[in-house]
RNA sequence: GCCGCCAUCGUCUAGCGGUUCAGGACAUCGCCCUCUCAAGGCGGAGAUCACGGGUUCAAAUCCCGUUGGCGGCGCCA
């Protein structure tokens, strides 16, 4: 019972997008859940749209992601190879099965042109009446059909679909969908240029490649019965399907690109991690009966199943994404954090910036720093001014902290400078036990005694913990600064 | 215009006829912790379960209708 096969189909006309990673995640886990295959095809058959960086694109994110496939582009098994579906259009593949159908009566060559086809639209349009051809061609005589071989006429191939009855779909997550026949029309399945529709190459495929279930987004459910239909014509037995809801923008619209960042890429580059991104996902549309927020990659394929996705639209939330990032972030060692950063610097192409920068400093640093972290974007500007050899002292900072009580933090800073050079446990212990006893001789508040080194140290007031940070940055080089503080200030 | 899908806190959702004056999470607000910022802990506010009818002893949960949102109606996928 484990030969559930899934796939994910998408079309290389751009980068993958948050909702094609949903349904690839979903297939993935379901897949995973049921020990079955997941194969990756490439639906190049927009002959416009269709590049070869977008495929790599695709690839790429989906190898980034971590949602391997079992077969496809690439992969070991090969057994329904190509996973192109050009590639298998220049088999003849799907002319054959066109082919048949013709032989079989259940579909003809359409010799209207796409503008007679556009102008009935139009007229359908005007008329406030459903637009759908009118199957003309299906009418024409053997001796029509000649005259226009003969007059060089470009033909498609269209499906004759049938005007009784009607299709019930049984949705896995909808249950129960009825269409009428009556409102179909007799659809293309063959271009003019010789490539199959979306509708006849999907279904061709997925029965070839022996798919058992096909879970897609509910955008795909009014094309469910055409493609029902043409498994009836070859008598083929139709896959399971199951509809999952569309992800929203906020403004209720789908998602698309003016609502912000849409394209994996994208979320990369900003510093998102895969189990974050895929985490935030599945819990778009599904979720399990207790609520739970947080999975790790094998807990969501543990806990997964198609039932439990959900029928209504959800809203993609940022600001959620953001802190399951966090999350993630946190639940990894800073080690682990550290080799995220420099593979990410080298994504985004941007390794210069920790040029000069000492890496078992930077390792420290990010330690500090760990749970402040919600993007590995987040890294470069938490822990810098350990590395700049002028320290940039924020205006806000030497304004709150050493203009507004002048005098305690001169002599602060100044005993310090002193006192910290004889200092020879440099261990953030001692040294808070320093600044404390400082405090206490001086009779001035700890806040008066931490601020000032603070800002002398790092140039602002918000940064790691104080004597944590110290510890780090070695003696030499807090003396160095508390010395270049009290020349610039006092 | 036609067809279809959907409808619980701002957002993601739990709930599948009574155990719910609706639970969790994000966001937001407050308090605590605290050398700052975070993180963490605790707590607050936030949903007449879109609306209107039914069915039932009992409905967020079942049925019908209305409204609204979304999707599809291509020689795009």
């Amino acid at each position: 019972m484990n030969n559930v096969r899934v796939r994910f189909a998408p079309s290389p006309t751009g980068d993958l997008h948050i909702g094609g990673v949903r349904t690839a995640l979903f297939n993935w886990l379901y897949a995973a859940k049921s020990g079955g295959k997941f194969v990756l095809r490439i639906e190049d058959t927009d002959e416009a749209r269709s590049t070869d960086a977008s495929t790599q694109v695709i690839l790429d994110a989906m190898k980034w992601l971590g949602l391997n496939w079992d077969e496809g582009p690439g992969a070991e098994i090969a057994e329904f190879a190509p996973y192109y579906q050009m590639q298998r259009n220049e088999l003849g593949v799907y002319q054959k099965y066109a082919d048949e159908l013709i032989a079989a009566d259940l579909a003809y060559k359409c010799y209207c042109t796409p503008q007679e086809v556009d102008e009935m639209r139009k007229i359908a349009q005007a008329n406030k009446l459903p637009h759908k051809y009118d199957g003309r061609c299906a009418h024409l005589t053997p001796q029509q059909r000649r005259e226009k071989e003969d007059g060089g006429a470009k033909s498609v191939i269209r499906f004759k679909m049938r005007k009784d009855g009607s299709i019930i779909l049984n949705d896995l997550i909808r249950g129960q969908i009825e269409f009428f026949n009556s409102l179909l029309d007799d659809f293309v399945i063959m271009k003019a240029s010789g490539v199959p529709t979306y509708n006849f190459a999907c279904v061709i495929d997925d029965h070839l490649m022996k798919m058992t279930h096909v879970l897609r987004g509910d955008d795909h459910i009014s094309n469910t019965p055409r493609q029902i239909h043409i498994y009836n014509a070859f008598a083929w037995k139709a896959p399971e399907f199951a509809h999952m809801a569309m992800i929203l923008g906020s403004d209720g619209a789908r998602l698309s690109k003016r609502h912000g960042h849409t394209s994996v890429l994208e979320y990369r580059s900003e510093g998102y991690l895969p189990e974050a991104l895929l985490n935030y996902l599945a819990l778009l549309g599904w979720a399990t009966e207790d609520s739970r927020q947080i999975f790790t990659i094998p807990e969501l394929k543990e806990s997964f199943s198609i039932e439990r996705c959900g029928t209504s639209p959800s809203t993609f939330d940022p600001a959620k994404l953001l802190w399951l990032n966090g999350e993630k972030i946190r639940s990894k060692t800073s080690a682990e954090i550290y080799e995220l950063f420099i593979d990410w610097l080298k994504f985004v192409s941007n390794e210069s910036l920790i040029e000069g920068w000492d890496r078992e400093l930077l390792k420290k640093a990010i330690a500090l720093e760990h749970e402040k972290i919600k993007t590995l974007k987040d890294i470069a500007p938490l822990v810098d001014f350990f590395f700049t050899k002028e320290v940039v002292y924020q205006e806000e900072a030497v304004k709150k902290v050493f203009e507004k009580s002048k005098d305690s933090a001169k002599i602060v800073l100044q005993e310090s400078f002193q006192r910290l050079a004889g200092q020879t446990d440099f261990s953030a212990q001692a040294l808070e036990k320093y600044a404390r006893d400082l405090a206490a001789e001086k009779g001035i508040g700890t806040g008066k005694v931490f601020h000032p080194i603070r800002v002398a140290v790092s140039g602002r007031t918000q940064g790691p913990s104080l004597f944590h940070m110290m510890e780090v940055m070695g003696k030499q080089e807090v003396l160095r600064r508390i010395e270049t503080a009290v020349n610039k200030f006092f």
